[in-house]
Order: structure tokens, then sequence, then C-alpha cells
DNA sequence: TTTTAAATAATAATAAATACTATTTATTTC
DNA sequence: GAAATAAATAGTATTTATTATTATTTAAAA
């Protein structure tokens, strides 16, 4: 997803354009991983050395209730990356830095209806493994 | 797996018995889902009213290291449950109490090898949902 | 330009998890 | 069984991620 195209659909939620709302998925597109909100706060800060943790916070919030972003927890901590909803799909995850990759199998083609005594809600498949640059 | 045989994992890892380790695992047995370490904690003090939450997440953490229990994040949180390594399997989490069924579906069976760039280390496979007890 | 509603900064408050230390207890050794 | 010792525990403090609060600033509308 573009950046404008991400600006864009956060102005149809209604929410407003700030220079540190663009500037954050500007981070985003550069990197093809899972970025913690620290990550993202020492990122910014080198454009905006002010910025407030806080301001990160919210924003990361609101970019995954617009679903510009999406998120998964990695050593117990929240990380976010660029929503991809163009396919369904899945990631392998390095669990060093958070690069990923994506995988094209999704294991609930197998599963067919809601097993008994349940509704499903959502489901999560995600492979873990060292990526080359931090096996080195 | 029973009390007593994961009393003897334990010990075989170098650790010692006492009343509060078997009582955790005791409260274990008698739940067929995930709980937290505040869950825990609440269950024990009933028998031991005095025991301190830093008990509970220590023992916890030596029977994950002992791989007694496993565990995963529920809505931020580490929650924990009793390991079933006779066969690999996933499952289904009611994301309200953590209730858990069995899936004999591994998605794993369809990744052959390594993808380029990442050695596998790992992998999960939940599916999320409602259990009717929860849903009424 | 004025208005106003949202965004931000700064700070405080929560909550989960970890660290530390003195005391107690399970196990070993005699 | 008693003494020694190494681990377990309680109690407390600390750290860290996250959320809440409030005054100020700013984007967008009138």
């Amino acid at each position: 997803m573009k950046v404008e195209v991400a600006m864009q659909k956060l102005k149809e939620k209604g929410y407003k354009y700030t220079q540190k709302r663009e500037k954050i998925l500007e981070i985003f597109t550069k990197v093809n991983g899972y970025l913690s909100v620290k990550d993202v706060y020492k990122k910014i800060k080198q454009d905006y050395p002010t910025i407030s943790l806080n301001t990160v916070y919210l924003n990361l919030s609101f970019f995954e209730e617009a679903e510009i972003l999406e998120t998964t927890d990695l050593n117990g901590e929240k990380v976010y990356r660029f929503s991809c909803e163009d396919q369904h799909h899945h990631h392998i995850i390095c669990t060093e830095c958070g690069k990923v990759k994506a995988i094209n199998i999704c294991p609930m083609d197998a599963i067919y209806g809601n097993p008994p005594g349940f509704t499903i809600t959502g489901h999560k498949f995600e492979i873990y493994g060292c990526c080359d640059e931090c096996n080195k």
C-alpha cells in the first residue's frame, strides 16, 4: 500500500492529515517487517525530535483501527507492519529483527465450518525463524 | 499429562518438590484451557493464602522451561496450559475464557524445507473463536 | 479570519513482568 | 535423625509496555 492511499483511507475514516502521520507510514514503507512502537519512535525522532511517545502509540492504534497497519506479538511485545489486504496470506517472521516474508498457504482452507462448541472469529498462522542477516 | 509425571519431569531437571508446585499443576489438570498468571494466583490462594505472586510467576516459568506447560499470548497477556507432547497439534481457543479444543491439522506439513533467506525455528497456528458458553 | 474539533506533548497512572534480598524449606550428607 | 547447603519463597522494589489525563497546538471547516 502506498502512503498516499493509506492517508486517503485514514481521511475517509475521519482522521486528519498530519505530517507526522505521513512520516510514520513512510517509515513502514521502507521496512519489510514488523516494528515495535519504540522502533517507530526512534526512527521518527530523527525528523521530529520533540515527538511524544504517546503520539506514536495513538497513531499506530489509529492505523490499526483503519486497517492500514496489522499487528502481531513478538516476544510479548506488540509490533506493527503495513497491512496487505490485496490477498490473504501469512508470514515467516525473523524473531530477531522482525523481518517478514509472505507464505501463500492458509491452513484455514482445510477447515470447514465451525468446530462443535465454537464459533470461529479469526486465526493466526506464523512461522518463526532467523533470517540470514541475523544468523551471522 | 498426570501431575505425578510432571513432577517427576521437574525433578529430573533438577527442581525440588514442593506442595505449591504440585498444587499449581493440579489446577491446570482441572482446566481445559489457558490460564493467566493472575488466574493461577487467585486459584492457589484458596489453598495457600500467603503465596506470593512472584512465586507463581517463577514456577510457571520453570514449568515452561521443563516443557510441562506451554504458553501463548491472549489479548497481550501470557497464558499457560498443560503441554500435550504426545502428539503435535494445534488449538482453537476461546478468546473470552481461554478454553481450548485440539485441531489435528498442522499447516507445516505443507511446508518443505526452509524458505530462502530463513531458517525455521518454530511456528504457531491458532484458531480463535467464542465458545458456546461465552456466547450466551 | 474565526471557530472547533482533533492532534499533540507532557505527564501521570496501570499493569505485566522481572529483579533483589532475607528468610524458609527440601534435600543431601554425615 | 541432625547439620549443612542449595533452592524455594515472601515481600518488596524495579522495569517496561501501555493507557489515561489534561493543557496546548494545529488542521480543517465555516
